[in-house]
DNA sequence: TAGTCTTAGGTAAACGTTTACCCTGGCGCC
DNA sequence: GGCGCCAGGGTAAACGTTTACCTAAGACTA
């Protein structure tokens, strides 16, 4: 029925002439022109675009089509693309603060990760807010993400309506929330917990405290599990009154720090949920006139890069920012490509302890 | 012709079917199934939907939509109304490195605010490199995004090109290249460097350096032209001896700041590009021993969050991060809503001088 | 009462792709 | 010579929206 056909032609008749006329920005090209321009059906156009099932075409005819997308500058529109396979090239990073050093590094590991396996990456600052992430999840959806990465994730009504809707979850750094379950990548933080209660043990610390984090978070709750329950095995004073939590801010850092330090006695030692509340523990240690590390030694979490310049006097858990885009984008191939290669359930990376001592 | 609402009708039929049976993922529902549901025409539904000519439904038309897309929990998909409109409710933010404190900050702030007025943003690492610029710019042109937030441009072919293609850049920090003009967003840098001449001026610092960043960005040429010609208009000495350049990171300053200070006399205060750089030249001083800022001042640019906590030796100018974000939202409504207002051309945003002495 | 306006809503085309299917001509095989 | 097969490529439907246009029925006016 060639009417179609037609119409179609006159419309972009219609259209090119209209440019000619106005001499204003030339609309973008269709596949259509560049079919037109080489002489070919757009089909052949789109075969050679997506270099599949390019044996379809002879040579010749690729190299015409080929000169045609260069002449125009074609790109093809991805909505079209999408709306016909029902799949986009998007992924959703859903963060709790891009502001966090850790945080971005993961941020950027990703993208650039991510962009390898030709995504883009839609960035989504969470706060750690239920209601942001579920706002984010349910536009995620609309726009047909092909995974969303979950950095960070917390409890909410939303997350259980998309794990339902089989809409593709990565948890990372913090694992799916109880009832729920999904691909992990991140390190293990029990066992990381224990590496630091084995290093002050070695280093006969003989009274030691803690700063953990939220304790609905699984890694923080687990780097604190292990921490104290290897202090425990080797019967290291872990007193109840050197234990505090927070949020994990430089500010709520100090705010423990400011209460676990107040007494005469204190722990020679305290582990910290992560590096920012170490900050805020040693800003109270300064203000005390305490010597950070001889007198006081603060033990961090994520090797913040800024460590080694800014906070020489910090010990902490190196966390491998950078394998974590490589992780997930292997996660995200596996989802996708549903031949037979099952996706692996839980990455876990590595972490290594990072020991500094100076002034 | 009701032989096309047939086939519509038939095929998703088919499909309820297909689910019913197999028991598998729910396919999402379309509007054609909303409209079913709700007894009215998927006309009426979409505009329900897009709140747009509402009063053309009646209020208990309204209603039963409301209801049916509840039930279904109904999200449109995105890629029809792109495809539809030619128009996208994405942004592109093109960034040199998210893992840069200021930068984070700002994208950020972006990110908030772009997504009060329902965009969202894709984050793309450009790493300073024209060529990953290029590749992102031609990728955000087929994604049809609404903006490009180009923060830290750098010279490129693909750059020109997208300019003349009319694709709506905002440039953000960092002025549009010579010969490219557009929309920018930042503080004036010249200002903020005679700020800084001004205050070592006060000071009386007799001899000052300076390590200033790469002289192809306009913030960096900018603020190192504005503090020495400042000084020179006050005859205090920046002899080429005191100058350094280098790029804008940790190890760059410490360079710079090693050939800096080896010789015995040296600048009593050095004004750094950013705060990173000046994080490096410290590490120099603390290695010879050189107290900051009572034996050399060191003036940073960006004010990094954490310097109140970890570099309390370090003045800075502050730049307001959280202002960039609604900055770029403004523009971006002004750009599509072509009603009269025009897009203001140039947004400039306060700063202010962070002096810190603690030592 | 005939004409005009408004209100409420339906119809179907169009956006740019991809891809299942169809077609045609040439070649090898019996 | 009839047959199947393959390579190369075209046709048109379909993806889910939005929206210009159409319609029908009531309300109002002259």
């Amino acid at each position: 029925m060639p009417a179609s056909r037609g119409l179609r032609g006159e419309a972009r008749a219609k259209r090119a002439k209209a440019v000619a006329f106005a001499g204003g920005a030339r609309a973008a090209p269709t596949i259509d022109d560049v079919a037109a321009l080489a002489g070919v059906s757009v089909a052949t156009v789109s075969r050679v675009v997506n270099e599949k099932a390019l044996k379809r075409a002879s040579p010749v005819t690729v190299a015409k089509v080929r000169e045609a997308i260069a002449e125009l500058d074609y790109r093809p529109l991805r909505a079209g693309r999408v709306l016909r396979t029902l799949k986009s090239h998007l992924v959703a990073l859903l963060i709790p603060d891009i502001t966090n050093a850790f945080y971005s590094a993961v941020a950027h590991s990703v993208e650039l990760a991510v962009r390898e396996i030709d995504y883009a990456t839609i960035l989504c600052n969470t706060d750690e807010s239920p209601d942001l992430q579920d706002a984010y999840l349910n536009e995620m959806q609309s726009h047909l993400v092909r995974g969303v990465l979950l950095l960070g994730a917390v409890e909410s009504p939303g997350l259980r309506r998309a794990a339902a809707n089989r809409l593709p979850i990565v948890y990372m750094n913090r694992k799916a929330p109880p009832g729920l379950s999904g691909p992990f990548v991140g390190i293990d933080n029990y066992a990381a917990g224990q590496a630091v209660a084995v290093h002050f043990i070695r280093q006969r610390y003989e009274r030691c405290g803690a700063i953990h984090g939220p304790l609905h978070s699984s890694a923080s709750r687990e780097r604190f599990e292990g921490y104290r329950d290897r202090l425990a095995g080797a019967s290291v004073e872990l007193a109840a009154a050197d234990i505090r939590g927070g949020r994990l801010t430089i500010e709520s850092g100090y705010s423990a720090a400011v209460e676990l330090l107040d007494g005469g006695a204190r722990p020679r030692a305290i582990f910290c949920a992560n590096d920012a509340m170490a900050y805020g523990a040693y800003q109270r240690c300064r203000e005390l006139g305490l010597k950070v590390p001889d007198e006081v030694a603060l033990f961090g979490f994520d090797d913040n890069p800024l460590n080694q310049w800014l906070a020489p006097w910090l010990s902490t858990i190196h966390v491998p920012h950078d394998r974590f885009g490589p992780a997930v984008a292997r996660m995200l191939c596996a989802i996708s490509g549903q031949n037979g290669e099952e996706t692996p359930h839980t990455i876990l990376l590595p972490f290594r302890l990072v020991l500094r001592a100076s002034a």
